[in-house]
DNA sequence: GTCTATAGGATGATAGAC
DNA sequence: GTCTATCATCCTATAGAC
């Protein structure tokens, strides 16, 4: 099952008001990451963090405010493993170790996911631009920090979008079936695939609860 | 305005079964691009085809099985594009013709996003295989009929992805605020920028009528 | 072919007890 | 800090007139 629910112990445990917080905040990219933001119900994110639905709403105001937190605190882990591949000691060129950074991120579920999800809904007026500003943080980071020239920051973005979209589509699903499937993503993933097949789950039967 | 909303005539005007379909389809594929399947509503695809929700409705079953006709109906374009660009006469390298291709369809308002909303939603029962089908048989179009290796096919859909996610994030509103956000526009699209500049619409102040 | 009216079911958010 | 009860809204889909 879930590592999320409710694994803090009995059902009207208490916990300090940050520890319930991040605990909400974890459960939410989760979902956010399975439906998007219109997708998911605040009612099945209250689920998964095996607290109340209004709970929800009380301790992030709205459901909006609920996704842009979700958004923030992925692109802050991001950056943090970004930055953290960036000091590290090695022999292996810059580029592999952010590379592989952001593909270790795919085990934390629904990171990448819940920041596609923002930045395909770059239209609305309050997620728009937090997604925007979050996307060329990243950039920025690249061409600044890590010193790729812009064509280099391009192209890493990309295969870091191309990445997000094999994972929402769940390819993995298709891996043993289709000699293409594979073909693909060892194209994609030249090292760390071991990480992407371990994180497939059994899909779904129905939308548990959630939106149609 | 849009140019959608009802630009056959007078209201009561009935047309010919396949053209009111297709009508519906287009205006469908404009609002789901903007708002993904959840966020997308069958009265506000309606306000944009000039019709009643429940016609909607009506002519496609569920939203559920409109949504994977917009979805089918614009692999099918996208097909159709880039096996012109096979067949065309020109010096211009045979992958450069499928990328001019591929960023032309971005005028085709919704029908790239549309898509890409589509498979970040893999997950979901129905969806989910449509989409990776979808994705593969642009995959096996590269490899198969353009003649492509497997990382080469790869580069080219990861570019595909960028551009998908860049249209969704709705980049060119910053194009004049932000130089980092030129340089990065300028990087993806060595081409054809004009055409997804010349895109640009105003930003929306609140999310007319869709859900919350 | 297309509309109006509306049923039936969720959903986000609030009030207020404990 | 957390829950139960509940409201008002909104949405998909159906019924049935024209």
């Amino acid at each position: 099952m879930s590592s999320m629910t409710n694994e803090s112990g009995a059902k009207g445990t208490r916990m300090r008001a940050e520890d319930r917080r991040e605990h909400i905040l974890k459960a939410a990219t989760e979902v956010f990451g399975d439906y998007g933001y219109f997708g998911t119900t605040t009612a099945v994110v209250a689920r998964a963090a095996g607290v109340s639905q209004p709970y929800v709403v009380r301790v992030f105001g709205t459901k909006e405010k609920l996704f842009l937190e979700v958004l923030q605190r992925a692109l802050d882990l991001l950056m943090r493993e970004f930055r953290a591949a960036l000091a590290e000691e090695s022999d292996v060129p810059l580029a592999d170790r952010i590379g592989l950074a952001y593909v270790g991120l795919a085990s934390n579920r629904g990171l990448l996911l819940s920041l596609m999800h923002g930045f395909v809904l770059g239209r609305d007026p309050e997620i728009g631009p937090e997604a925007r500003r979050g996307f060329m943080c990243v950039y920025r980071f690249l061409r600044t920090e890590a010193g790729f020239d812009a064509d280099e920051s391009e192209r890493f973005l990309a295969g870091g979008m191309m990445i997000n979209t094999m994972i929402g589509l769940r390819m993995t699903d298709d891996f043993d079936r289709d000699a293409d499937v594979r073909e693909l993503l060892r194209a994609a993933f030249p090292q760390k695939l071991d990480v992407l097949l371990a994180l497939a789950e059994p899909p779904i039967a129905e939308r548990n609860g959630a939106r149609s």
